[in-house]
DNA sequence: CCTACCATCTGTAGCGACTACAGACTCAAG
DNA sequence: CTTGAGTCTGTAGTCGCTACAGATGGTAGG
């Protein structure tokens, strides 16, 4: 029941491994509020850890910060905002397997050439040729 | 055997499915030459097409633009270069394999959290909850 | 010949999400 | 009193484009 212990940027930094420039742009894009200064200091409460570790938690999950933006609104929002939290999230994980199809097609291509290079009884490069060689008759 | 056919940017645009100002932008971050001009218009030939259409395709493969260059080079050396292109590509594709790892993970957390909140029984939002909901608290 | 219209030109600024300084200051310990 | 760590502001850089604005070029129709 002590008063929220208040603590520095980087104090803030460690418990949350966020980078302290990247935590003075959170403030500068709005996405933390404008802490009080304790002389020409920030300084930090309890929320702000609370706050700064959820954004962190769901920049690691891939969503962007005007989605983590829309998140936070929602969170402070009450239960009648679930449904739209969920809705946000789905169409975040479409986006992460979007991202994963593409990558996986881009692997499969390279994992072949490489294969294909150390097979290594085609006459040319077979990596070279999987992006069109003729560059080297240039 | 006629002269190479001279186009202009927005063939070579139309050719390679490649964006006028992204050319343009290649051309002034030294990934293609300086092209002469038919008065004030760059003029673009055959080998034009192959190089930039080599860069697009290595680009769908995730390369960045410094191993787009660096293959480029490779490609203009002949066979000794093979081991290095292999090297190159071998290290892009760890690249992609942890970027795979890593959004599969992002898809996990993101797929349970969404089926939580469709079973529906959680008090709060399990969404909400993953990402550390004292948030709401403040 | 004039006009309309398209393509192309140069140069600059914006995106997203940071990161990296430079150069000034505050504050506590030795 | 000095040293050193921490913090401050402000600006510019990263990557790979993309999007303008505003000036020309070349061509086709009237």
């Amino acid at each position: 029941m002590a008063a929220t212990a208040a603590i520095q940027i980087g104090e803030l930094s460690r418990r949350t491994s966020c980078n302290i420039e990247t935590i003075r742009y959170y403030e500068r894009i709005g996405l933390l509020p404008v802490p009080p200064r304790r002389g020409r200091y920030r300084s930090y409460g309890r929320e702000d850890v609370a706050r700064l570790g959820f954004v962190r938690r769901a920049r690691e999950l891939g969503f962007t910060l005007d989605e983590v933006r829309a998140l936070l609104g929602l969170a402070a929002g009450g239960q009648a905002s679930c449904t739209e939290v969920r809705e946000l999230a789905a169409s975040h994980l479409q986006d992460v397997r979007a991202r994963i199809a593409d990558l996986r097609r881009m692997e499969r291509v390279l994992a072949d050439s490489v294969r294909a290079c150390d097979a290594g009884q085609d006459p040319g490069c077979p990596l070279l040729d999987a992006l069109g060689a003729e560059v080297r008759a240039a």
